[in-house]
DNA sequence: GGGGAATTGTAATGTTATATCATTTCAGTC
DNA sequence: GACTGAAATGATATAACATTACAATTCCCC
């Protein structure tokens, strides 16, 4: 019975529709807000969305330097501070990384499952480990701003397949 | 009936005792291990277990450097690599720095509570997070090999005593 | 179309971490 | 007590990640 296992997007999804997705959710929730998905910000996060693997902001800039003269690291972190104020991306603590999120639509601090082989990433939203961490922290007198939790290992892909580098 | 309470350190305990206990339990493991405690290394561990507060490797550069000519970022990146493999220290990703570990006999990943006012972390060992995690991994299909959960907040000093940066 | 705020451009710098090769130290051996 | 190979450290350079500061431009509202 357990095996939800849709966690992990699969090998061979259909990419185009998570892009397509995410970035029609970008524009429709910061229409709503008034914020301003400008064509730059829109860019930044089809570039984070163009996998399911977590992007650097220089693997970012890399990209935008073929397509503008002059963009600088700032150009980039000005882009991903927008688009994490607006929920619409994650950034990886542990790999100084960024991910688009699932479902910008309410804030959230999810739990993210990081391939070591393959580098792909799952976002969680499991009640039983919100609960768990506020639970421990109330006990050590401690009030919760916000939460990291990343774990590492082998994706469902990987451990079958073997470590496919 | 909850609050144990005795997750963060306290403003006034005798930190003397801690960092001594620390030491002596390093020179214990390592001894028993057949691993080289240096005295480089000792002193790094020394430097890290200086508070309750994670330092970062630039930080321990500037001690060792008032102490030996010549100290550069190998030497200090080279000793906490020994001291992680040693489980004698823990890296915490969302601030780039380290902290002591409070119980290095036997290797885990721990939870951190991160005060944002004081810095001050504490370790837990919460096996209710522990379980909530394992259980939404395998849920996933996914094979746990490390995990990071940093909370940040306010720990039970600061939140009563106001924000005292 | 003019004023003011938000966004972007541009240059420099700060912070964290690793690669590479030379040298020293140390335990075990002869 | 010198010899030797492995571990540790010294030393230089560079890579990778992020921020500060100020100027120029764009955009919204009037
Ligand atoms: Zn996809
Ligand atoms: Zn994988
Ligand atoms: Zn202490
Ligand atoms: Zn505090």
């Amino acid at each position: 019975m357990p095996t939800d296992g849709d966690a992990f997007p699969g090998r061979g999804h259909d990419h185009g529709h998570c892009v397509r997705d995410a970035m029609a959710r970008a524009e429709s929730l910061c229409s709503l807000r008034g914020a301003r998905l400008t064509a730059l910000r829109r860019r930044v996060l089809e570039i984070v969305w163009s996998g399911h693997k977590p992007v650097g902001a220089y693997d970012i800039l890399d990209v935008l330097k073929r397509e503008r003269a002059g963009a600088q690291p700032p150009t980039v972190y000005r882009a991903l501070d927008f688009l994490l104020a607006q929920g619409l991306i994650h950034r990886l603590e542990s790999r100084n990384a960024y991910a688009g999120c699932i479902a910008p639509d309410t804030r959230h601090d999810s739990q993210f499952l990081i391939c070591r082989s393959c580098a792909t990433v799952a976002e969680l939203d499991d009640p039983g480990i919100d609960a768990a961490v506020r639970g421990a922290a109330a006990g050590a007198g401690f009030s919760v701003e916000h939460r990291a939790v990343e774990i590492e290992g082998l994706c469902p892909d990987c451990r079958t397949g073997g470590d496919h580098a």
